[in-house]
DNA sequence: TGTAAATTGTTAAAAGATTAACGCTGCTAA
DNA sequence: TTAGCAGCGTTAATCTTTTAACAATTTACA
C-alpha cells in the first residue's frame, strides 16, 4: 500500500505538473518537479515508483503522460463525491473554494440543522436538512463527507454519515472522532497548526 | 528538539485535559488521555517526557498541574501574535473561528489589497491595506502570519511578511512557498486532504 | 560509432516515529 | 506491615519514511 505521505506528495505533483503544462512545458526532470514541490528529487522518483513511471534517463518525464498517470492513480473512474455538514463560516468558505473547480472531486450536497438554511443553494450546492442526510446520500451515491459543525456535534454527525454509508471523512472539528474500523478519517485541526508554527518559530531556527 | 508529531499531539492533549477539567475531573491516567486523543497510552507517556512529567504511579496525572505544564511548554510568556493576509471567504472564517477564543494565540491584524476592506473590522480584527503591513506588523509586535490569498499571490505575500519580520507562516494557498532558512512554514492544503481521504477510502479497508 | 555527461529506477542506508517492554514507585487492602 | 496490583518513566525494539547511492539508460556530440 502506498504510504500516506507519498499520496500527499503525489497530490502536490499533480498540481506542479499541471502548472508546468499550463506554461507550455512538455517535459521535466525529477529535480525540477522536486524544486517546485519543495521536496528532494530522490523523493520524487521514489514516489513515482508507486504510480508506475515512464521517465527517460537524461530527458526526464513526459508531462502529459505523467499527468495522466497521476490522475489515473489518484482518482477513480467517476469523480468522488463529498457531502458537507455544517454550513457556517467554514462550510461556506469550503463550498466557495470548491465551486467550479476540481474536476475529480465534487461536493454534491450540504447539510445543516438550521431550518433557515434548508433548500438554500450555496455556491452551487443545495443545503438539505441533516434529517434527510441518509436519503440524500444514498440517492446521490455520495461516499465521502466533510464535517464542519461545532466540536460537540462532530461525533454525532459522523455517526449519521457512517450509517448513511459514508466511508471517508475530513473532519474540521477539533475533536478526534471515534469511528469503527475501515472508516478513513483525516483530522484538519487549524488551531493545532497555528500552535505548532508558533512553537517552532520560538523554539528552532 | 521535540519532534513535530509530538508537538501536534501535545496540542491535542491540551484540549483533552481542558475538557476533563471542565467535566470536574482532577486526575487522569495516561490511557484515559490516550483514548480521548485517539492515540496509544505509551505515546502519551513518551510525549510527556518532553514537557517534564509529574505523574504518580498508580494514580495518574494531576490535571491542573499537567495543564500548566503543557501551557508552559507550548506557549510563550506573552501570547503569540498572528496576522492574517487575505480577508476573503477563508480569511473571514478563520477570524470568526478565533474571535474571543484561544487565550494563548491572537490574531492582531488583518491585511488585504482590496481598498473596500480597508479599516473595516472583521470579528474584532481590523483590516489594513497590505501596503501598510510592515508598519503595522512592527508596531504590533507580530511574529507570525496566516496566508489566505489566491495561490498566485501567496509567494509575494510571504515575501512581504518576512521582510516585515514574520518568522512563521501558516499557508492555506495550495502552493509550496520558497522561503529562506529559519522561517517556519506549515502548508495546510485542503484540496489535498480531500483527495487523500478519497484515495484511501477507495484503496484500503 | 564511441565516449562523456546527465538522469532514471531501484535498492540500500540513515533517520525518525511508534509501539512494546519492564523496572520501579505508590496505592490499597488484608 | 507487607503483598499485590496498577501505572509511571524510560529504554529498547520495531516499523515507517526519507535520503543517499549507484548501475543501467539515454542523449549529445566529437
Ligand atoms: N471557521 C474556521 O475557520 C474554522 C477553522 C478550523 C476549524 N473550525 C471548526 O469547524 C467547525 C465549524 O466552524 P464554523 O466557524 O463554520 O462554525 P459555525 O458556528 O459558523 O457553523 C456551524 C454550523 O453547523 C451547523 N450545525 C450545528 N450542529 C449541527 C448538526 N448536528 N447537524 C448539522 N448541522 C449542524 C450550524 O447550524 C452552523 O450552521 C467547528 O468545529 C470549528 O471548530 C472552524
Ligand atoms: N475557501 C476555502 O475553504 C479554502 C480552503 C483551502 C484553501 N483555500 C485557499 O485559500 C486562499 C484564499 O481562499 P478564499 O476562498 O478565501 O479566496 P477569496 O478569493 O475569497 O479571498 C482572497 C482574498 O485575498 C485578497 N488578496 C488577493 N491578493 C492579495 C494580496 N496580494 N495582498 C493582500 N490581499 C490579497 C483578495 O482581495 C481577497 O479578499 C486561496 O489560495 C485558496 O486556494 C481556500
Amino acid at each position: 500500500m502506498t504510504p500516506q505521505k507519498t499520496i500527499e506528495r503525489i497530490s502536490l505533483y499533480r498540481r506542479v505538473v499541471s502548472d508546468l503544462l499550463a506554461k507550455g512545458k512538455n517535459r521535466a526532470y525529477s529535480h525540477e518537479i522536486a524544486k517546485l514541490a519543495g521536496v528532494k528529487s530522490s523523493q520524487v522518483r521514489h514516489g513515482f515508483m508507486f504510480i508506475g513511471t515512464n521517465g527517460k534517463a537524461n530527458s526526464g518525464y513526459d508531462l502529459r503522460e505523467l499527468q495522466g498517470r497521476i490522475e489515473g492513480f489518484l482518482t477513480a473512474d467517476k469523480p468522488d463525491s463529498y457531502c458537507i455538514v455544517g454550513i457556517g463560516n467554514l462550510g461556506r468558505a469550503v463550498l466557495a473554494f470548491f465551486h467550479a473547480r476540481h474536476k475529480n472531486l465534487e461536493i454534491k450536497a450540504a447539510f445543516d440543522k438550521d431550518p433557515a438554511l434548508k433548500n438554500r443553494v450555496f455556491h452551487g450546492c443545495r443545503c438539505y436538512s441533516i434529517d434527510d442526510a441518509k436519503e440524500v446520500i444514498r440517492k446521490e451515491g455520495i461516499s465521502l463527507g466533510i464535517i464542519a459543525v461545532p466540536a460537540e456535534q462532530a461525533q454525532a454527525v459522523a455517526q449519521i454519515l457512517i450509517e448513511a454509508g459514508i466511508r471517508g471523512i475530513v473532519n474540521f472539528a477539533p475533536v478526534p472522532l471515534k469511528l469503527g474500523q475501515g472508516i478513513v478519517v483525516e483530522n484538519v485541526d487549524l488551531a493545532m497548526y497555528l500552535e505548532k508554527v508558533a512553537f517552532f518559530t520560538r523554539n528552532v531556527s
